[in-house]
RNA sequence: UGGGGCGUGGCCAAGCGGUAAGGCGCGGGACUUUGGAUCCCGUAUUCGAAGGUUCGAAUCCUUCCGCCCCAGCCA
């Protein structure tokens, strides 16, 4: 009973692929295999949305101990690089999944040159040499039907020979394509005799110049899925018109059993606010400078979230919660920020930093002396331990965490309060020291020699415990503040004369310079993750930042309820 | 106006004829040497709408409404 039910929570679906798949073993079909892939085309860098992709096809396949291959759809040559497959499977790595087998689209031309022949031979294909927009215009529309094209009917043998010519570089790019021969009535517009193979004189990053012909996705896809013995070939919802496509090929060319045969299967692709998703307008940012490429810190790719901070576990947990179903759908970025700081929160170490200075002189503190302080870890993990920081007389706060005139919910440091310096001492605010412009330059305070190690013997307390960082043992950082690249939720909204451009929030990332931080920060590695105590969680740079010259990367804020209470909404 | 999909709280999402899970967000409280974390409590009399079937409907039927995708020799 208790194990039966262990048994179904853990091997319950949790969405309708993983029901489908689970009735599919029980049916007996493909032999209780399941096979999966995850298929990008090598033309630009994965996103977050292939996140959702990723996550899916190589979980379902853990899950039932089953295969997940990495096959790239490189069936447009003109589009695609080898830097691209290259940083994929960098991507696809760093998430923790392990491919079965590294497939490539263009392994299978032979075979797949062999495929269009049989159909030929079957006569359910064609050479046309109708030019594109002939084509186009014989197609119909999507109220009328498309009409035969004169060359339908050419013979077998005729068909054989040209397709060969093509293939052989006889013709120039565009003189015939080969058409697959359905109906040309059919209300569904993919099943409009559609192209399966082009001339495309070009060099292919991985073929070379051996062909000058090219299958299109639609041909090459279910026949690759057929190759690899794949049984759920999942997909986004757009190819849900093309499903019919590929059972037709299938069935036409694959000996196997309809029960045998690789299953499409579509689900809704991932939206996020405040952000574009399609790798068009993501090279564009790329191309026009709008940002500091694939991996800026502030774009919605796998590469960039590693470059901001994020963990492959944070990435994975976010796929897991947000779901698999079919409806169209925008994921607040909140629920991914909720991932990163939720992981981070419990395995990464606290630190000291202060972003924006101002000088707190303790009066009372005899002048050249150095505490070292034990300073706390990882409250979520006591294992963590403590570390020693210095302390001395001439510190640096966070300038917001001081107010001459406090309003009331301030709890902070203002003239004649009293707070805590993390795990240091109590200070009282006695005295503000100005500039001729009247800016405040120092805060003059006293501390209580009593309270140290951050508690009071007489039990008093006080309602703040601020950061700090000792002004002489300061090491100095570069921190990047980043923030949402676009400053609407939509970006790709249609809307008159405007793109998706006009909305870059031009706040999305604000440098500050010398920035004090705890000097033991010096020795962090790149890539490093730390939280800054009351700031949010921070990385070392990957790319920019020496062990001379620190710059800190902002993954993501802590929550501020201060900042909700305030008004002030440009999280510090 | 053809075809294919989808409509459950602000955002996701379970549910599949027996009387609305969960997460994020939001609001309130407890606790707190991060205004962090954690912990409580609250947050859809109702499932796009209207009819119908049924003892009983988010779940079945009918009609209507709304949104998305398709006319690449892109994927």
């Amino acid at each position: 009973m208790a194990e039966q039910q262990a048994e179904t929570t853990a091997g319950a679906p949790v969405d309708f692929i993983r029901t489908i798949v689970e009735e599919d073993l029980a049916a007996g079909r493909h032999g209780g295999r399941v096979a999966t892939r995850f298929p990008p085309e090598p033309n630009g860098y994965l996103h977050i949305g292939h996140a959702k992709s990723i996550c899916l096809n190589f979980g379902v396949a853990e899950e039932r101990n089953g295969t997940c291959n990495l096959r790239f759809d490189d069936t447009n040559p003109t589009k695609e690089d080898v830097e691209y497959v290259e940083a994929i499977k960098a991507d696809v790595a760093w998430l923790g999944f392990t491919w079965t087998e590294l497939r490539f689209a263009s392994d299978y031309f032979e075979q797949l040159y062999e495929f269009a022949a049989q159909l030929i031979r079957q006569n359910q294909a064609y050479v046309d040499s109708l030019g594109a927009d002939q084509i186009r215009e014989y197609r119909g529309t999507l109220t009328e039907p498309g009409r035969n094209s004169p060359y339908r009917d050419r013979p077998v043998d005729e068909n054989l020979d040209l397709f060969s010519r093509m293939r052989s570089g006889e013709f120039p790019d565009g003189e015939h394509v080969l058409r697959a021969k359905i109906d040309m009535a059919s209300p569904n517009l993919n099943m409009r005799d559609p192209t399966l193979y082009r001339i495309r004189h070009a060099h292919h990053h991985r073929t070379g110049d051996t062909w000058c012909i090219y299958p299109m996705y639609d041909f090459a896809h279910p026949l690759s899925d057929a190759i690899e013995h794949i049984t759920h070939s999942l997909c986004t919802l757009e190819f849900e018109d093309h499903r019919p496509l590929y059972d037709w090929l299938v069935a036409n060319l694959i000996p196997a059993g309809p029960a045998e045969r690789p299953q499409q299967i579509e689900f809704a692709r991932l939206n996020l606010n405040y952000t574009v998703m399609s790798k068009r307008k993501l090279l564009q940012l790329v191309q026009q400078g709008h940002v500091s490429g694939w991996d800026d810190p502030r774009m919605p790719t796998i590469s960039g979230f590693r470059r901001r901070g994020y963990t492959p576990e944070s990435i994975r947990n976010f796929c897991a919660r947000i779901g698999v179903a079919k409806k169209e759908n925008v994921i607040d970025v909140a629920q991914l920020e909720h991932s990163v700081r939720e992981d981070l929160n419990r395995r990464v170490q606290r630190v000291m930093a202060v972003l924006r200075p101002i000088k707190v002189v303790l009066t009372n503190y005899p002048e050249s002396q150095v505490e070292e302080i034990d300073v706390i870890n990882n409250p979520e993990d006591e294992s963590a331990g403590t570390r020693k920081v210095p302390f001395s007389r001439v510190l640096y706060i966070e300038k917001d965490d001081f107010m001459e005139n406090p309003p009331k919910k301030f709890f902070r440091l203002s003239p004649g309060s009293e707070v805590r310096l993390r795990c240091a001492y109590f200070i009282r605010c006695d005295e503000v020291v100005r500039d001729e412009q009247g800016e405040i330059v120092e805060l003059r305070c006293t501390y209580d020699p009593a309270t140290r190690g951050g508690d009071s013997p007489d039990g008093r307390r006080v309602k703040a415990t601020l950061h700090w960082v000792s002004a002489q043992h300061a090491v100095p950082a570069t921190v990047r503040l980043y923030d949402r690249l676009f400053s609407v939720e939509d970006p790709e909204r249609a809307e008159a004369g405007r793109s998706f451009i006009d909305h870059l929030n031009p706040g999305s990332l604000e440098i500050l310079t010398g920035c004090p931080v705890e000097p033991g920060l010096a020795t962090l590695g790149p890539g490093a993750q730390v939280q800054f105590e009351r700031l949010g969680y921070f990385a070392l740079d990957t790319v920019d930042s020496r062990p001379g010259a620190l710059v800190f990367n902002r993954t993501v804020s802590l929550r501020d309820s201060w900042a909700r209470i305030s008004g002030k909404h440009t999280a510090r």
